[in-house]
DNA sequence: AGAATAGTGTCTTTTAGACACTATAGT
DNA sequence: ACTATAGTGTCTAAAAGACACTATTCT
C-alpha cells in the first residue's frame, strides 16, 4: 500500500491534496414513473370491475412547462444514491415506503431541462393501489393519477445494402377525468453492418413536461417486456387477490385478452391458495390468492 | 403561450433570468465494459480453436487505484449525451467507430470514487476481434484485453415471515498471460411484502480499480440474460461467420455447452447462407453464414 | 332461471432437448 | 484409413394455445 506516483505521492498524501477541477457538472435528478392498477367503476352488479393502469404525474406550478404535468422526481443530493433518492421522494410523494423500485434509464439529452444541464436517471416503480394514500402527497403540489395507453401506431422497415433502419411511433395517451395529455413518440433503429442505435424521439407531446413522454413510453415498454419473463406484476397487487385479478393486470399491461386456462398453468405458480374467498359478486365466489415470490 | 407565472414572467423571461443555484453537483463519467470473443491458440490443426470472452482494461498510471486496472471510460461534456461520450471514448481507446453499445446502469455510490463525487453511467459495448486494432488504443495507456469468468460461487435462500433473503456470490476472475485479477461479488436480494431490494457489493476486488468488478459482473450478467431471446451475440461476430462460431459464442457467455442440432434450430434463423465455404482445415469445410438481422 | 364468473380437462401445435446417423476435407 | 468437424433426421418431453365443459353464487 505504499505505492508512489510519478510525484512521489502516496495515496493517501494524493488525496489530501487532491481538488476537483473547474469543469462544468450536471445537476442530476431522479424522475419516477409510478405505476398502479385501479379498479374502474361498474354498474352491473354481475361484472366484475375493469382494471385500468395509471401512472402518477404532478402538476407543474411555475416555468418552464408552467401548467403541464411532469413525473414526479427531484434532484440527487451528494449523500445518497440516485435509488436512496427516488425513494426519498417517493416517501414524499405518496408516503409509501416500501416498494419495487426499478432504475430504467439515464437521460442526458444537454437540452431536455431549457434552464440548464439535468440528467435524469430515472425509475419505475409498482405500487399496489390499496396501500397508496389515495389524495397523493401531503405537498402542496397537485398530484394526480392518470390512465395510461401506448399503442403502436406504425412501423416501417426499410432496408438497404449493410442493415436496415427500423422506424415504429407509439402513441402515449394519458387520461384523467376526461382531460388527455398525448404524445407521440418515435423509436427509430438503426442498424448498420456492425452497430445498431436505437434512438427514441418525441415527435409530439401535448400537456407534458421535458422529455417526460419519452421516459413514461421507455417505462411501459420495459414494464411489458419483462411482466412475462418475471414476477414483477405482483407487485400492482395487494396482499390476497383472486388469479382473474392476477390475469387482468397482466392484460392491461400486454394490452391484449388472455387465455384463461393456460395463464392461470404459467402464473398460477406465482401465487399460493388462501383458504379465504372472495364474495358478494352476483356469480361463483373464487378463491384468494397471495404472492408466493420466487426465489431466484 | 403567453402563460405567465406567478411573478407575472413568460416562459422566455422566465430562462433569460434564471440562475442556476449554488448546490453541488456530480461529475458524471461513463464506463464501458467493451466485450470480444477471440480464437485461442490451438495446436492441434484439427481440432477448432475454441473461443474465449474477453474485455478491455486499462492500466491506470496515477492515484487512485495507481496501477491496477480500470474500464476505459471518461467524463461527460456540457455538450454530448452520456453515449455520445461513450462514443467518443470508444473511439479514442479502440479506433472502432460503428459499434453495438446498449446503457447498462447508472452507478452513483456517492463514496465510488475517493476523490470526489462521481456517478458513472455504463455501457456495454460488443465488437468483434477481427475488425479491432490489435493493439488497442493510440493512447499512451496501456489498454489489454483480459479474458473473463464469472462463476455463481454460493447461494443462499432466507425464509422469514413475509419474504425471504437471497444472498448469492459471484467470482470473477479476469485473467492476461498470467496476470489474474479477481473479485467477489454479492447480490444480496431483499424481499418484502411488497417491495425488492437488490443489492451488488463488492465482497473482494483485486487489482481492479473503484467499483469496476461490480460494473463488469453486472455487464456480463445482462449480457448473459439478454443473449437467449435477443440477437445481441451476432455482434461479436465478423462478416462470415459458421453456425458452430455461432455456438461458440453462445457457449462462451453462457458458460455450458449447447446441443447442436437444437442451437442450430433455434438460433440459425439470425443467420443467412452465402456461397463461401471455410476450408483448410483438417475437416469437413462448413458453410459460412452472414448476419441477419431480425427486424422487431 | 339466468347471468356472470370460477375452475378444470383435454386436444392440438409448437418448441426444446437428446442423440444418432451420414457426409466430407486433410493428413 | 482416420480424425475431427459439418450437417441433418427423428424420437421424446415439455410448454403454449385454443376451446369446451362443469360448478357456483346472487338477483
Amino acid at each position: 500500500m505504499e505505492m508512489r506516483d510519478k510525484n512521489g505521492l502516496t495515496e493517501q498524501e494524493f488525496l489530501e491534496q487532491y481538488r476537483p477541477g473547474d469543469y462544468e457538472r450536471p445537476s442530476v435528478a431522479t424522475d419516477m414513473v409510478i405505476f398502479t392498477a385501479r379498479d374502474c367503476a361498474e354498474n352491473n352488479y354481475r361484472k366484475l370491475p375493469q382494471k385500468k393502469l395509471q401512472i402518477l404525474l404532478i402538476k407543474r406550478g411555475g416555468h418552464p412547462y408552467i401548467n403541464t404535468w411532469a413525473l414526479p422526481g427531484g434532484f440527487v443530493e451528494p449523500h445518497e444514491t440516485t435509488e436512496q433518492a427516488a425513494k426519498r421522494e417517493l416517501l414524499e410523494e405518496t408516503g409509501v415506503k416500501n416498494i419495487y423500485l426499478e432504475q430504467l434509464y439515464t437521460f442526458s439529452e444537454p437540452k431536455r431541462d431549457p434552464r440548464m444541464w439535468v440528467m435524469s436517471c430515472s425509475y419505475m416503480a409498482l405500487v399496489d393501489s390499496e396501500t397508496i394514500s389515495v389524495s397523493a402527497g401531503d405537498d402542496a403540489k397537485s398530484a394526480e393519477w392518470f390512465d395510461v395507453s401506448l399503442k403502436k401506431e406504425h412501423s416501417d422497415v426499410q432496408e438497404n445494402e449493410n442493415g436496415f433502419v427500423s422506424v415504429t411511433d407509439y402513441a402515449l395517451e394519458l387520461e384523467k377525468n376526461g382531460e388527455i395529455l398525448s404524445a407521440k413518440i418515435r423509436l427509430t433503429k438503426t442498424r448498420t453492418n456492425s452497430g445498431l442505435d436505437s434512438r427514441y424521439e418525441i415527435i409530439k407531446s401535448d400537456g407534458l413536461a421535458f422529455d417526460h413522454a419519452k421516459i413514461i413510453a421507455f417505462a411501459v415498454l420495459r414494464l411489458r417486456g419483462k411482466v412475462t419473463y418475471t414476477d414483477i406484476a405482483l407487485n400492482l397487487l395487494p396482499e390476497y387477490f383472486t388469479l382473474t385479478e392476477l390475469q387482468q393486470i397482466y392484460e392491461i399491461i400486454l394490452d391484449r385478452e388472455l387465455i384463461k386456462a393456460p395463464f392461470r398453468r404459467k402464473y398460477g405458480i406465482l401465487a399460493e391458495k388462501t383458504e379465504q374467498y372472495s364474495g358478494d359478486a352476483g356469480h361463483r365466489p373464487s378463491q384468494l390468492f397471495r404472492k408466493k415470490w420466487l426465489a431466484e
